[in-house]
DNA sequence: AGGGTGACGATCA
DNA sequence: ATGATCGCCACCC
């Protein structure tokens, strides 16, 4: 299984009314620190719940009309915000941990 | 090999 | 709270 179908498929366990973070996606998919692949598996595929995954803090991190349609997106599931970032301590889905999985070696 | 790119994240002024 | 800085990681020239 490659490193972008584990995050996708912790993407999609999402539930309605509950969200997640860039880093959390990653780490619970097995790679620490690879905030950075979680966008570019949003960019590349389609039909998911994009709307759920937002930045530390729950703070949404796209810019201008796409921002406000995270949050409409987000507030219509129930999702409320304190100022510009949701409030993870309710909102926050929660992972199982996993183990961080081995990187091809380098040469 | 070298340089640039992101819907990132932690830290500090 | 806000911006800068630096570390991070897979990819794409």
């Amino acid at each position: 299984m490659t490193m972008e179908a584990r995050i996708l498929a912790r993407i999609r366990k999402i539930p309605r009314g509950k969200v997640s973070t860039y880093g959390a996606i990653a780490r619970a998919a097995g790679y620490p620190g690879a905030a950075r692949q979680v966008v570019r598996a949003l960019h590349r595929a389609s039909d998911l719940p994009w709307h759920r995954v937002l930045g530390a803090g729950g703070e949404i991190k796209l810019r201008g009309e796409h921002a406000f349609e995270q949050r409409f997106r987000l507030e219509a599931e129930g999702v409320t915000f304190r100022g510009r970032r949701v409030n993870m301590g309710l909102y926050e889905f929660k992972f199982l941990k996993r183990k961080a999985l081995r990187r091809k070696k380098k040469r």
